[in-house]
DNA sequence: TTTAACCCTTAATCTACATTAAGGTCTATT
DNA sequence: AATAGACCTTAATGTAGATTAAGGGTTAAA
């Protein structure tokens, strides 16, 4: 039950003592789910954050053409969460699922609330995690408005260094908003 | 000198006492700006937010084809800001400019700091609205994983209700991240 | 060992949108 | 009153990327 590597990142941007973080530790729940496996269910309302300890998950919505888009992924040492059905309790339109066997730490949402009651400190922490999601979201926005596909597949490419070779071509497009025929040919355009 | 718009803005978050409202408004400072005068050059680094009490102001980019693209509006009773220049403080790439005269109030990044040590509550102000804005920023960019211009289009004119008149339609097109004779054809297909 | 279920590739055709170009309107400047 | 500078419109042509279709490679279930 490893939370070294979950407290090494609430540390990067909020000093906390050892109560603090015992306290902190306190609330977490382990868990390993298996590849194919859903942690968010569309429809239902997001009552967890979850950390990628090992391992790689997808967060993606089916469109209106009926076609699954990913909206992002997620690996090792990162966040994810339907933020918007998580903070205002809405039924959520993605479904979080998981492409190979993976290890999360699982945080309720009633436990982050006292989290940020007990722990004010905290507001700062969910702050400035979410400013960051900011910063990642607006980058991609800006791509999307001026870049073509292939600016766009690069970009991916150090957006998300190294996780290629974990997911599928398919998994790819969809993130990049192309079919994967047109992805197959941009690769082979060198 | 009206703080009453931007009080009642925060309040609608956190609550504050005689005192703490006092503060805040201690480090607000009022500004009119003319028609196409700049609150923000790209290169440097964004050490204000923001707020508009009355007018229309723009923020946008200049892409690598040298063409202008709106990254978004602000209208009465919105915050403006580069967040990744202001909060990291790197220089922008953004330029705000006024598209109107308009009335802002300023708060520097400097008060925000002591805003928030002093009144830690701050935090959760500061968090709430940048999750306001991730929320926005998600819409927008599973619009642009799925939709067509002509969805596009009608979906700004809910998340800018009546703000379409106050515009110039390469203004808009920009912002929809099309040219502006293809919005022309858009509009006349009713 | 066959069958099915995915996934990737290549090529032909189609379409949403860009670009270019020309003309028209409206303001603002001279 | 004339001129210039924005802006909008329409139409012709060009292109990035979608769709369709066909064939081949893997993996895994039956």
């Amino acid at each position: 039950m490893d939370s070294n590597s979950i407290l090494k990142n609430v540390q990067q941007y909020i000093q906390l003592n050892e109560q603090e973080a015992d306290f902190f530790i306190s609330l977490l729940s382990f868990k390993k789910i298996k590849r194919k496996e859903f942690i968010l269910n569309s429809g239902s309302v997001c009552s967890n954050y979850y950390y990628v300890i090992k391992g790689c998950i997808k967060k993606y919505y089916i469109n209106s053409e009926g076609k699954e888009r990913v909206f992002e992924f997620a690996i090792e040492n990162q966040w994810i969460s339907d933020q918007n059905s998580f903070w205002m309790q809405t039924s959520s339109i993605f479904d979080i699922e998981a492409i190979e066997d993976t290890e999360i730490i699982q945080l309720k949402r009633t436990d982050i609330e006292s989290l940020l009651t007990q722990i004010p400190k905290f507001e700062r922490y969910f702050r400035l995690i979410g400013n960051d999601l900011l910063f990642k979201h607006e980058r991609r926005i800006k791509q999307n408005l001026s870049c073509s596909a292939k600016e766009r597949y690069k970009d991916f490419l150090q957006d998300y260094p190294n996780i290629e070779p974990r997911l599928s071509q398919r998994q790819v497009a969809s993130y990049l908003g192309i079919s994967p025929e047109f992805l197959s040919s941009l690769r082979n355009k060198k």
